[in-house]
DNA sequence: GAGCACTGC
């Protein structure tokens, strides 16, 4: 096709007209042009629309008419800068860092002096540790670690080069006798250079040792600020920005980038490097079109600071009904507010409690089910009312206490407010109190309605308030004698559910199937796939690479984003990325997706209606994680995270009978799930009698509130009369299993309550502690294994967090020794937290080591001892209390040489029903510390002495 | 010789 003919098609494309002379003034104009820019400039003066289209037109035409000279020393020149940028990137990760000389140096050698001043002897760190305020302590941590990577990175360095430099002499002695193409050469000297490069920057590092510490996503305390903008643009509602005219364009702008690519495939042998450039050339100049427009709205947004919050807030769907809403609460002292998300409920209603007055009397606790939401409400509160958070407006979580004297509006987890009820059980406070997203009805939120409930009707100037999204209110507004209901409105966008014709017998394949079929045949949009674990999601992330492999660039770049929770958390921030243009973001998350993180973007849905559930059960003690169907809140739930920013559609791998006739309306709240132990404890402490009487508004099976007393009876918290003891209330007072809060106590009389309290933190995190990716599986458990203490499990634990604290809480330690840092920390925190509460509980902390091993399993025999089970002749174990049959884990360092007797930590039910985390003990010691639950004919050892060696294997 | 949904104190 001839020059004139195309742009005449062209032509006659754009503005539905062709003529002769227009085609040769174009032709004439974009011959003089030296971008395309250019071109497009002359072309909107000529009545073309400046649109996308026209951008195209002009870039092509570029590409036809400019000399090729003048493109390949374009090119040239542009690949100039892309290697010597490749040689700063390369030599500053082979530098690892920046140097930013003077402050740092000074800063680190103020921090070495410092910790040097703190941490003079092991001994004297563990008594200053103690003395220290938690501000303090918190910073030496911090300030230890950055010290310690540091360090690492110092040795680190000399290292890489080292490799490099060896790296080069290789290629030099083996490439020195054949003939290398152009390329290679250029390579060789290329990286040569990167060598240079870095070798000087590794001089300048010893002249002005400093590195700059990359800014952490999550889990940074030393940097709030970081933190915080996180949390707060986590928080800012998302608006519809994506508006139906907005999706064409960029739809049709993914096309255009597509078309010119594969157009110009044929010529791909001559400019292979040409190509690449080209397609780049469009990708950044969209990206300067776009991020112009884009500049100048936050120009807008900045130069209206101040008024636009206020305004903003009054854009709420809440704003409307704000008299009515204050009128009711004025009127009734429980009141159930309905609100979807969107409608501004959480952040508001607090707002105008105190706008009227409320707080005069006392402050407002609004209480969250989770520790996110409580700090990036409260951050996002604080910063509508002006304040600095933790002033007037702040938060309590775990581990962290953002509040004040002068706070007044505060959010907590439920958690918190439960323990709060510890200390003043009248909450006296407290003026209001706000139960949100009590729908999802965690274990706290319905132990606190029990209580609120019983509150409610004893202070007749406490205003309650239970938010919730659910529509079905009725059982709420029953339970709270018939409080009245106040409905919001939501704002979100309509999903269109799609339902499979037949069931379907294979999901994993389906969702798959379905992701792609979205993927062709859908305008842009993030897919969202709901599936039940880790597990599905690697097969499923697998499935799709391997069939869009074969596809090449017939379709648009798809970006597979696995997310679940011991997924680490650089991971799993790749999903906040924006999705770059051109490609479809595909996020495979289990239910964390559901309630607990939110993705914009998000336009498709595709729910296997399936998940995993954990269950108890009470007459065995033992607990299962079982697939199992979703309700049909859940499914709402799930289909309602496609609508976020625009309308979206719902694909369900079931059929539209089974939601209607197989799915349960509601998920079955936590309480009926779980053991209770904790639960009954803290009931009992506030002074409630007779359990079996509290005003649950789901009841627990009977049996695990007998079982709990049970057990409590038997740790002597409770007496003959189902009082607590002395004992009792100060295992009350820690937050974990009471049969571990026991082996604390009772490592009090032994004197080894550091090692205990060190162990029931490791033990606490649950099992992911060790990280075992499949592919290094087996080295994984080798170093595993190392750490292996002859005793069990629990000692073993101890001596992986002996050596992480020697390691100064490395997190590089972490990964050479496959622990996961995250898990490690989080037992570090709650370490710190129980050995606060010791002080508390007057529970007295050893400074030295203990020696005596014994005494630390003897302390977790008077807390474990229901858990006894021993090795039969058959070579199968038995639970002592009931002979259920059960086998060790194979993760357990006991798993090859199996004791006669243990104590498990839990007892798990997947392929088989498992003890995990065991210790062998002694049969005497369990004589002599539970004697009214054992009798000496329970521990006789007969039968095992007849087995010929090795029998069970 | 195996498997860890998700929270929270």
């Amino acid at each position: 096709m001839d020059l004139q003919t195309w742009i005449s098609d062209k032509l006659y494309d754009i503005l539905g007209m062709s003529e002769k002379h227009t085609v040769f003034y174009i032709e004439e104009i974009s011959k003089k042009a030296k971008s395309p820019e250019e071109i497009l400039e002359k072309l909107t003066d000529y009545e073309f629309p400046n649109d996308q289209k026209t951008l195209c037109f002009a870039e092509d035409l570029f590409a036809k008419l400019s000399p090729k000279e003048t493109i390949i020393s374009s090119y040239q020149a542009s690949h100039q800068e892309a290697i010597e940028k490749r040689q700063r990137n390369e030599a500053y990760e082979l530098v690892e860092n920046e140097i930013d000389p003077e402050t740092d140096k000074r800063e680190r050698d103020e921090l070495h002096d410092r910790i040097k001043k703190r941490v003079r002897s092991k001994k004297d760190k563990k008594q200053k540790h103690l003395e220290m305020t938690e501000e303090e302590r918190r910073e030496t941590v911090q300030q230890m670690k950055r010290l310690s990577r540091w360090k690492y990175l110092e040795q680190r360095e000399p290292r890489q080069i080292d490799l490099f430099k060896r790296q080069l002499e290789d290629e030099e002695r083996i490439f020195k006798d054949q003939e290398l193409t152009e390329r290679e050469i250029k390579e060789h000297e290329l990286n040569k250079k990167i060598f240079e490069i870095a070798l000087e920057k590794a001089k300048k590092h010893e002249e002005v040792m400093s590195y700059r510490l990359p800014d952490a996503y999550d889990e940074d305390k030393a940097n709030p600020q970081q933190r915080f903008k996180v949390l707060y643009d986590r928080y800012v509602e998302a608006k519809p920005e994506a508006t139906e005219q907005e999706l064409w364009e960029q739809k049709q702008t993914n096309r255009a980038i597509f078309r010119y690519g594969a157009k110009d495939r044929a010529q791909q042998k001559n400019y292979e490097l040409l190509l690449e450039n080209q397609v780049n050339f469009v990708k950044e100049n969209l990206k300067k079109i776009k991020s112009e427009s884009s500049g100048s709205e936050s120009d807008r947004q900045i130069e209206e600071e101040g008024p636009p919050i206020q305004k903003e807030r009054k854009g709420l769907p809440i704003f409307e009904y704000r008299d009515e809403l204050l009128a009711a609460i004025r009127d009734h002292n429980v009141l159930i507010v309905v609100g979807e998300t969107g409608s501004g409920k959480t952040t508001q209603i607090p707002q105008y409690l105190h706008e009227v007055g409320y707080t005069k009397y006392g402050k407002i606790a609004c209480t969250q089910p989770r520790r996110v939401a409580a700090m990036s409400v409260a951050a996002r509160v604080s910063y509508e009312l002006g304040v600095k958070l933790g002033h007037e407006v702040g938060y309590s979580i775990r581990f962290e206490d953002k509040t004040s004297e002068k706070t007044i509006i505060k959010y907590l987890t439920d958690g918190m407010l439960l323990r709060e009820f510890m200390v003043d059980p009248e909450l006296n406070s407290y003026s209001v109190v706000m139960i949100d997203e009590a729908h999802e009805r965690t274990l706290h939120t319905d132990i606190l309605f029990g209580l609120i409930k019983d509150l409610a009707r004893a202070r007749s100037n406490l205003k309650v308030l239970i938010s919730s999204a659910t529509m079905d209110v009725e059982k709420m507004s029953s339970y709270f004698d018939d409080a009245p209901v106040f409905v919001i409105p939501g704002r979100r966008f309509e999903v269109e559910n799609y339902y499979t014709k037949a069931p379907e017998a294979d999901y994993l394949e389906a969702a798959v199937i379905t992701t792609l079929q979205i993927h062709v045949s859908q305008p842009p949009g993030d897919v969202l796939v709901f599936l039940t674990g880790q597990d599905e999601i690697e097969q499923a992330q697998e499935m799709l690479l391997t069939r869009t492999r074969g596809l090449g660039t017939k379709i648009g770049e798809m970006i597979i984003l696995p997310i679940y929770a011991t997924l680490p958390s650089d991971m799993q921030a790749r999903i906040f990325e924006p999705t770059p243009e051109g490609a479809r973001k595909v996020v495979l998350a289990t239910n964390i997706a559901e309630t607990s993180l939110t993705i914009d973007g998000i336009i498709y849905v595709i729910d296997c209606g399936l998940c995993k559930q954990s269950s108890y059960n009470p007459r065995t003690g033992m607990e299962s994680l079982i697939v199992t169907p979703i309700s049909k809140a859940s499914a709402r739930q799930r289909a309602g995270r496609a609508g976020r920013v625009a309308p979206g559609k719902c694909f369900r791998l079931y059929t539209l009978w089974s939601y209607e006739h197989e799915l349960e309306e509601n998920p079955i709240p936590e309480i009926q799930r779980t053991n209770l132990g904790n639960v009954v404890l803290i009931l009992k402490s506030l002074g409630i009698e007779n359990l079996v009487k509290f005003d649950f508004m789901d009841p627990p099976a009977s049996e695990t509130l007998i079982r709990a007393l049970e057990e409590l009876y038997a740790l002597a918290a409770l007496n003959d009369e189902g009082e607590l003891t002395k004992l009792g209330r100060r295992m009350a007072e820690f937050p974990i299993d009471p049969m571990m809060s026991k082996c604390i106590m009772q490592a009090h009389k032994y004197g080894c309550v550091n090692e205990v309290i060190t162990i029931c933190s490791m033990l606490s995190v649950g099992n992911s502690i060790f990280y075992r990716p499949k592919d290094r599986a087996l080295h994984a458990d080798n170093i595993r294994m190392g750490f292996a203490r002859p005793g069990g499990d629990h000692l073993t634990l101890l001596n992986v967090y002996n050596q992480w604290e020697e390691s100064d809480g490395s997190s590089n330690w972490c990964k050479e020794m496959f622990i996961q840092y995250r898990s490690i920390q989080k037992a570090s925190d709650i370490r710190e937290q129980l050995l606060e509460l010791c002080e508390r509980v007057e529970v007295e902390v050893n400074e030295d080591p203990c020696s005596d091993c014994n005494l630390i399993i003897k302390s977790f025999c008077s807390g474990y001892f229901f858990n006894t089970a021993r090795l039969h002749a058959t070579g199968l174990y038995k639970t002592v209390k009931n002979q259920h049959s059960v086998h060790v884990h194979p993760s357990s360092v006991l798993f090859k040489d199996l004791p006669r007797w243990v104590i498990y930590h839990e007892l798990v039910l997947t392929t088989k029903e498992f003890m995990r985390q065991i210790i062998e003990v002694n049969p005497q010691w369990l004589l002599e510390l539970a004697p009214h639950y054992f009798k000496a004919e329970d521990l006789e050892d007969d039968s095992f002495k007849k087995l010929p060696k090795n029998r069970h294997k």
